[in-house]
DNA sequence: GCGACGACATAACATAAGTTATGCGGAACG
DNA sequence: CGTTCCGCATAACTTATGTTATGTCGTCGC
């Protein structure tokens, strides 16, 4: 099966030899669809499945007991999902399809198997946890020092630079598919703050609404007023890649005493 | 050396075998002294070391445009810091001690080597670089969804409960070293009102102050406050071992052809 | 012993953002 | 073809939190 989601998303990365190839294609399972809305696991469920994202959008999410609910970060075609529960036997938030989407699971207790056999996907995977805590830490900035004006902006340019990525060719990287609702929930705002900034930004040209979403008009603009940089969205693969290729027989007094 | 601090620090996850030390030991430079108040580093520069606290506390900050800054994340005795570089070559955050500290620093390019050598740590960096997202997670509902006095109270919580893992004999896990500004830019508010929630808190005797921080009094009450769950410290190191044991020869058609 | 400084405290005032409420229009559904 | 529901819009009003300002206290350097 060549067109396994997960190779191709590796690929994007670094080349892969037939083995890496080999070994990521047999512990991929049937690509499963599911409806815009659904539930694809639960806080407090096993977490045994990581995923990737062929198509569609997702988030991860934590209800609150008060009713409310934070949405931790969207999932975009490309983004694997599910690696922050490696170090849990439960998952830890919800995770929830915000379009139609099919979505590739990947058994999880198979990953450490993957980590001893190919060095490259190891560190590919790490690379990949460390890029999903440097997404997480700009959000955090976004909650914590940031108004409303400049979290929407710089939410919204986040998304669209990784849709950027991820399918260029595929989709019209200045739409995404986010409820005014959603966006409140990730931002820590409530849904008529997020209505009165996204009607501002509408004013000035910045963005416009679609019929499902919003549109980015102007990321210049949006730039400037959300003090965007996205650097913390480039991984560097290539030095990992040099690291790889250059360590082999660094530390030879280990196993000989 | 024996009292090497990461060796020490594994330990307290999983039984080393004298390779795994050995690999451990021969990767880690001498301990070095920050006084309080030092830079470790800096946004921008070459992230070619990682470190792990010996003892003293640290914190990753972001210093922002318009002069405010927000801390991401505080770091006690056994903690690993610089993990989340991994994946980019420029730091993407600020480093500091907030008192005295030891750290033991451990080059970056060799994790690579390491990984390859030991599936076991290669499984437990993994499982850190987990847990120090689900604990960013807990910030970002935090920053999000909570009021301050939730705020305030859970931040506290979260890090005793860090403490009591990482030196329960050594320290009063009650004790934290913060300085009402540190947790100000922590948690997005303002000082003015960390001291007004905290002196809110000291009234109904769940707080305290001393000379050089504040002191938990009440967690029980503490936690009802804010509604504090510890489970997303508690990482499962029991069925990745088993994983780990388990795994050997799943898939061997990989190189075969 | 004096001046500087940093952490904490407190008050008066300002405001960004939350809350509650209501209406509108389109999509889904029987 | 009406009903229901969801996402969006807008208004009036409330409030949690920020801002600015000023004072105290202890520590440190000299």
């Amino acid at each position: 099966m060549t067109s396994s989601c997960i190779i191709r998303h590796f690929e994007h990365y670094a080349e892969l030899g037939p083995e890496e190839k080999e070994l990521l294609a047999s512990l991929e399972k049937a690509p499963k669809s599911f409806p815009k809305g659904s539930l694809v696991w639960q806080q407090g469920m096993d977490s045994d499945y990581f995923f990737t994202v062929h198509s569609g959008w997702a988030c991860s999410l934590r209800n609150m007991e008060n009713g409310s609910r934070q949405v931790l970060d969207f999932y975009v075609p490309g983004d694997v999902i599910g690696l922050r529960e490696f170090a849990f036997r439960r998952r830890i938030s919800n995770m929830m399809t915000i379009t139609d989407a099919i979505l590739c699971p990947f058994p999880k207790q198979h990953l450490t198997d993957l980590f001893a056999r190919s060095r490259l996907l190891c560190n590919l995977f790490f690379m990949m946890a460390a890029r999903d805590q440097a997404i997480l830490i700009e959000r955090l900035i976004n909650l914590g020092r940031r108004s409303a004006r400049e979290k929407v902006a710089h939410f919204l340019l986040e998304m669209a630079h990784r849709l950027d990525k991820a399918c260029a060719d595929i989709a019209d990287c200045n739409h995404l598919p986010l409820t005014q609702v959603l966006m409140a929930d990730a931002l820590g705002l409530s849904t008529v703050h997020v209505n009165r900034t996204l009607n501002e930004l509408k004013q000035q040209s910045l963005t416009a609404s679609a019929s499902d979403g919003v549109v980015i008009l102007d990321r210049e603009q949006l730039s400037k007023v959300a003090g965007f940089d996205p650097e913390y969205l480039q991984e560097d693969v290539e030095s990992l890649l040099h690291n790889i290729s250059d360590a082999p027989t660094l530390v030879n007094n280990s196993s000989g005493g």
